[in-house]
DNA sequence: GACTCGGTTGGGCAA
DNA sequence: CTTGCCCAACCGAGT
């Protein structure tokens, strides 16, 4: 009996249905062809050593999401337990593969994944069909427009997408046919797993406030494409780090995980506009978009992008090295509350406002703690729910004046950055609860408060919440030195690179 | 080549 | 209370 070939689709970064070109060359292929339809994800076993709970949560909300939406297609989602590059070439084989779809993906771990398969399907024959969809512009041929190299600001990488023609989204509506169904669809050791599968106990969290999945992704991006006037009007750097419920989309994660389409955005976007005064990249909220195609563009470009050594864009800055400072910085206890419960926010909600990703990330490198950009990327990657390779590598250069921004003497205070657009200091009694009853005057800085008003207040300062690890306008000072000496060394460095005349 | 200018998102002070 | 300026900057386009 010969068995019946297979077509897969590999799911990685693109978890929808909706926009999805690879999906659907994979479902025509294996119709034409009456073959077999597999849509496969993998999940490694040391998942959890690599993704932080809440993201692990979001993940697997995506998965299920995704799954419900794929049986309506009349398929289902076949989840691997193990390595993609060591079951996918075991699949190959047991399953008779001969045509095999993805997304372009550009994050490291992903491109070297599809190296190795590359090899592999070609000595067996396999077609490989990638596509372009987590990204509104192919980033290398931008890359090549720029002659091969990166563009080093955004109004430059604005003027060279200015006239690409963004495609259509596609959708998938039609059923998949019975003969396209494997023997083995209905087989449980293909489930997405449990929490409990994963040993991951969320008895302890709260519900996650940002539910995974393609369907509650487009929900979102409808409620706020509905709000016309806000989208219209939106920008970015007014609306506000510290407010109790977000004050922007938090479409984020769903973009980077895929659950939606960064081209269905930026259409919906389009169409909003139209006809309408609206605000301008960057500051709008098609800027926004256009800041992550930057930053694409910019990780696609660049070797170790996500590193300082051997990064060509990235100054090199002696960073030096406190676990103690960057351990406290990391679970929100540096004794500044305005730090610290930002802190505490992203690691329990797994998102915080960008602003507030400046606030941090700024206290962290130069500003006050002097310590690597690296780390506090490598913290982020852990909490965030829309972690994103590029995204958190080229943001963390540009707050620690690594790359993209230079002013460094433009420092965050921690004290004054959230009065702005928080005088009382809601945000803070939130996340630092401790500080609940701490007078208006004294919330940005417990420490100031006399003896008696901490005891009213039931918070010592040094017993009940931690004393502030550094002195602000100390270090900072400090600091604008260490910077300015980095940066002459590395113009002397630069010089000595170019070619005598 | 040398120069100017503008560029998402600071703080603090003087007027 | 607002505005302008200063503080230790670099990239890229235009002239």
């Amino acid at each position: 009996m010969t068995k019946v070939p297979s077509v897969i689709h590999w799911f990685r970064l693109d978890l929808r249905i909706h926009d999805n070109l690879a999906l659907r060359n994979a479902i025509n292929e294996a119709e034409n062809r009456k073959h077999f339809l597999r849509p496969v994800y993998f999940i490694e076993p040391d998942i959890k050593s690599k993704v932080g709970v809440n993201r692990l949560r979001f993940l697997v909300q995506s998965l299920q999401d995704l799954d419900a939406n794929l049986k309506k297609l009349n398929t289902r989602l076949y989840i691997i337990r193990g390595n993609a590059v060591e079951e996918l070439p075991k699949l190959f084989d047991k399953w008779q593969v001969k045509y095999l779809t993805s997304q372009v993906d550009i994050d490291p771990i992903y491109t070297k994944q599809d190296e190795i398969i590359d090899e592999i399907a070609e000595k067996k024959d396999i077609f490989i069909v990638r596509r372009v969809q987590h990204t509104v512009y192919d980033v290398h041929s931008v890359l090549k427009k720029n002659n091969n190299s990166v563009p080093m600001t955004y109004q430059k990488f604005l003027s060279l997408v200015q006239d690409v023609q963004v495609k259509d989204c596609i959708e998938i509506t039609k059923q998949v046919s019975e003969h396209c169904k494997p023997k083995d669809i209905d087989s449980k050791k293909y489930d997405v797993p449990s929490l409990n599968e994963l040993e991951l106990d969320d008895s302890a969290l709260e519900p996650l406030k940002y539910p995974g999945g393609e369907t509650e992704a487009v929900r979102r991006l409808n409620m706020y494409m509905a709000r016309r006037q806000w989208v219209c009007k939106f920008e970015k750097p007014n609306s506000s780090p510290n407010t109790i419920e977000p004050s922007t989309t938090v479409l984020s994660p769903y973009i980077s995980h895929g659950c939606l389409s960064a081209k269905l955005f930026y259409h919906k976007l389009k169409e909003a506009l139209n006809g309408m005064p609206h605000s301008q990249p960057p500051v709008s909220l098609l800027g926004q978009l256009m800041w992550r195609e930057f930053y694409y563009t910019a990780g696609a470009g660049t070797e170790n992008f996500d590193k300082m050594v051997g990064n060509s864009v990235c100054t090199q800055i002696p960073w030096g090295t406190n676990e103690e400072h960057l351990k406290a910085w990391a679970e929100g206890r540096t004794g500044y509350p305005f730090v610290d419960a930002i802190m505490r926010q992203l690691k329990q909600e797994g998102w915080i406002h960008h602003l507030a990703r400046h606030m941090v990330a700024c206290f962290l490198t130069r500003g006050d703690l002097w310590i690597s950009w690296e780390q506090g990327a490598k913290v982020f990657e852990d909490y965030l729910l829309d972690y994103d390779w590029s995204l958190n590598a080229g943001n963390w250069m540009w707050l620690s004046a690594s790359a993209f921004f230079y002013k460094f003497f433009r420092v965050y205070s921690p004290v004054a950055f959230g009065k702005k657009t928080d005088k009382e200091g809601l945000y803070i009694k939130k996340y630092v609860p401790e500080l609940k009853k701490y007078p208006t005057a004294f919330i940005y800085e417990p420490w100031k408060a006399p003896k008696s008003v901490q005891a009213t207040a039931g918070c010592i300062i040094g017993q009940d919440y931690p004393k502030r690890i550094v002195d602000h306008d100390k270090v900072h000072k400090d600091n604008l030195q260490k910077m300015s000496a980095a940066y002459k060394l590395n113009k002397e460095r630069k010089a000595l690179k170019r070619p005598l005349k």
